[in-house]
DNA sequence: GTATCCATGTAACCAGTTACATGATTGC
DNA sequence: GCAATCATGTAACTGGTTACATGGATAC
């Protein structure tokens, strides 16, 4: 068995909140997901049309005078079926690749001052990675009224993921700048 | 242009600090940079093949009686010059994709107390990799003689890293749990 | 005698990325 | 007049994973 197929819950992720097109999915990911997922035409299209013989998801193809005609889809009971079964399921334990250690881990040769260059580098992304996240969970609050609780509160736990994640970073910078710091003596 | 092979530059750095196989290249990530980076045969024995014809390293097989016969590649100066300019170029920004937060963001339907038994699962496995993290930065703290220091500092760096990490993970789920056991009463 | 280690490789497969192709409408 | 948005899709490609194939040596 190669790689898991993850595209598709997370169409049918975005299936189960509105019914839409591939263009619209895209667009939701992108103002929604986009911290921690992404999509893109060239797999969106194929995979829905997959599902569609799969039976999890429906067509209908709309027409508005002057556009382009939509093909709207919408998750079937098997669909949702699945998305359910899927969200039970433990996480795949991730052989992850960070490319970021795997330099740190080689970088012997290079020289002190540049790596701490690079570390105050990577230290200021995370700080305004955190102002993103801020504000994004500004945003998710006034609209608060809008979401169910549960969703808030799921919705939240995602970015505060971001926002302590951003945190360890630069904690994690600060030491390690220390360490090479003291080696500089 | 694709995404980038970076298989290449983890194969590379290994070379960079020891002759070997793929075999023995195998099991230096495995023994080394696993909680960061993995790689499988089929991929180790193609590239270094293609590495090879581009002249980062080069192949030259050892004979030792009653063992298989062993391709032992060395890195070359173009390949320790490839190896650099990839050191010094910034880390591509990975638009992650996190299974995990996918799962969260969608589990409005999912039970309240099912959640929180997820979470505190995930929160048990953040807490034995600190344990284990402590174990590597142990490991590598009495072996300190032996390796230079510049290396020490990057390489206790990347566990560093795991555990701030984790640290942040198991954060992260106490938060969660909270909010969500306000949402049951 | 059986499991593990040493050792190399290929083939089938899948997921995902980018570029290409097309074309109407709306806003500036 | 031009850029951006709406809208769908295909083709070419790459990176990476798993399974398959082989076979001797050593340790228990």
């Amino acid at each position: 068995m190669a790689k898991k197929n993850k595209t598709k819950y997370a169409l049918l992720g975005v299936l189960n909140t509105m019914s839409g097109s591939g263009y619209d999915i895209k667009k939701f990911c992108d103002s929604s997901i986009r911290y921690f997922w992404n999509e893109n035409y060239g797999h969106i299209y194929p995979v829905l049309q997959k599902m569609e013989e799969e039976e999890l998801v429906t067509k209908h193809v709309e027409q508005t005078e002057g556009r382009p005609s939509k093909n709207v889809y919408s998750i079937t009971e098997k669909g949702r079926e699945e998305l359910d079964n899927w969200l039970l399921m433990p996480v795949e334990p991730e052989h992850g690749r960070s490319e970021l250690l795997l330099k740190i881990f080689w970088s012997k040769n290079v020289p002190v001052e540049v790596l701490i260059e690079k570390f105050l580098q990577i230290k200021e992304v995370s700080e305004e990675m955190l102002v993103q996240y801020a504000q994004i969970e500004n945003a998710l609050k006034a609209h608060k009224d809008e979401v169910d609780k549960m969703n808030l509160v799921l919705w939240i736990s995602t970015v505060n993921y971001g926002k302590h994640d951003s945190e360890a970073k630069i904690k994690w910078c600060e030491e390690t700048i220390k360490s090479l710091e003291e080696i500089e003596d």
